[in-house]
DNA sequence: AATGAATGAGCGTTCATTCAT
DNA sequence: AATGAATGAACGCTCATTCAT
């Protein structure tokens, strides 16, 4: 849950910490969730030993990759909650943030979805309901500020808002849309409808 | 391609090919691609020589039941497009029934989704474009029998109605929600807007 | 050891057998000891199960070939030894027959050299020295009427003109030569030496 | 190619190196090329993934023992070549060397002549024609300094001095015979014939 | 009796993890 | 404390043999 290293930790093993961590993130990045040990210990210019003595075992180093995924995207969530920006905008926000997630954290959201990650992992991911209540919570303001139909089955909105971003992962077209416009057609729909 | 085994087989070996993909499906359903021969020959009570002898390999197995999930798929899609169904009872069935195939077929699309198929198979699945023409082509009658407006972003809003379905698989609240009343739900948001 | 279906088999069976015969040495030639039993089924015509019926198992078969091979060999062997032929040309008959059962037994050769053979086969291979014999009393009934020099090391003279069978597998000029020429030379430098 | 461990390796690296190849020379000396990695691994006392960290895989294995042995054998031709020795004792050399290689390596011969080899290294054997090269040479030698006929076939004579090495592998009454001694019979008979 | 589908021990190989240096 | 070589359980696949049809 930190992106620091454990405190007490002398300057020469948080050098080394740090290595292993950007060599896990290229390799990630590269190769998925199968990423050898060796490839991470190759790009991070460590032993496969130094890599088991900070993290434990190749799990430590998808937990620990992961959680920093997790803990930049929420702060970004977090971000967009909070200020005096109207709610429509920070709706907008948590939707473009999100895309931009998809972009730099993608292999988390493939193995996420292969549900290829580390059981307890998986499970604390999949309870995570950041992102889903933010985007809740700002439905409800604008119902309460009659911005949106008081009918509106909020829940299943939020996840409609939501779902635009796993679409987005693997859509073939998405070269072709910039981020930002896509967000603005989106929610013009979502608002507005398809009708005629 | 096909569900039914190939020709000429003796009555003895169809019902083996059979048992074999009972057990691959079990198996793959329950510990996706994961699963091991092993696995699969135990669940089929069947010699994982059997295995080897109706698939020649793994992949051969995968391959299978895949196809087996497409062609399923697929059909449902091609029933909905055909008959003098109007156009949006057409899409709520698409809709329906993709959510129906991710009940039915949800080690597949994590498969998918996680990207760890075998590469032909993944580059074959991924453009495969049936359920989003079959979409793009209903908003399209859409717009030009005046239902929707001619403003719309088509391949935004076609992806925006798929993504629905990625979103199902990981939602938590599904349980809760029987599927043709979501399918309406979330039709009535996009046909209407969310706007009061 | 023998080339004749063991007796009292009905004619249909005969059939069989001889079929899985004719399927044998068709793979064995082509493939060496490597054939496997499914090849063997395939070039006879002949369900895999026939096989073990009539021959209990690969080395039961094997071992059969083999034995037709060697008979074939020490037939010719023995009719090269009879007759009132001068010794000379029945040594010369000797070599010839046994660059020709080169060309037309080389798999089993080759399996010999390389100790491939089921074990109790190669012993016995191995241990007949029917050639060797037949070389040596030729040679000794040479030395008797005065042909060779009495103080030859027939063992080891034998052993030269048996070398030659040998090293005509392997040599990549034999092409060039015709098998008969070839004896005559071999001979001539036998007899009467390299020397000036 | 070489029979010291690839440079910059560490010491204790080295020596599993070498556990390796005493298991494989050990192994194949004994089993063939039949061999499991198994035994290569008991033998060497050395877990299996050592045998491919250093080697690759099996075929890597063979490649190495057998080029060692090849080059013991070439570099012992070498030997006998050059030198003011004349001519007929370089032959004597190369026989001797030949049939002292046969005891030292006589599982690589069986595996060349059973064709049992990696399809490369069975190839790349099958042209070296280093040995042929050598005694032709020396033959040429001995018909330039009128010590043998000027009619002589000599790739027949060649192939004839050669093949008594393949003969000796299988010859059961090698035992009996000095290799040395047998040797300088055999020239006796190559250079002054065996008649009377 | 023939068939050929089913069987499964056995093999080569991989890679997370351990441990001597 | 870091290194990277060693380890070996585990996996996919083969093919001689068995056995239901």
């Amino acid at each position: 849950m930190t992106r620091t290293p454990p405190p007490g930790m002398r300057a020469d093993a948080i050098a080394y910490y740090e290595k292993v961590l950007i060599g896990a993130r290229s390799a990630f990045a590269d190769l998925g969730l199968d990423a050898e040990l060796k490839d991470i210990s190759e790009r991070a210019g460590v032993g496969m030993g130094t890599i088991y003595r900070h993290f434990g075992n190749k799990d430590g180093v998808i937990a620990h990759v992961i959680q920093e995924a997790r803990e930049d995207i929420n702060n970004s969530v977090a971000a967009a909650k909070e200020a005096d920006v109207p709610p429509l905008d920070r709706l907008r926000n948590c939707l473009t943030l999100s895309l931009d997630s998809v972009e730099r954290y993608g292999w988390v959201i493939e193995a996420l979805l292969g549900r290829r990650l580390p059981r307890d992992i998986q499970a604390e991911i999949e309870n995570d309901r950041t992102l889903g209540e933010a985007v809740l919570s700002i439905l409800e303001e604008l119902v309460a500020d009659g911005t949106l139909r008081k009918d509106l089955d909020l829940p299943l909105a939020a996840l409609l808002i939501q779902s635009v971003v796993l679409a987005w992962i693997f859509d073939r077209s998405r070269e072709e849309h910039d981020a930002a416009e896509a967000v603005d057609r989106i929610l013009d729909i979502f608002l507005n409808g398809a009708r005629a």
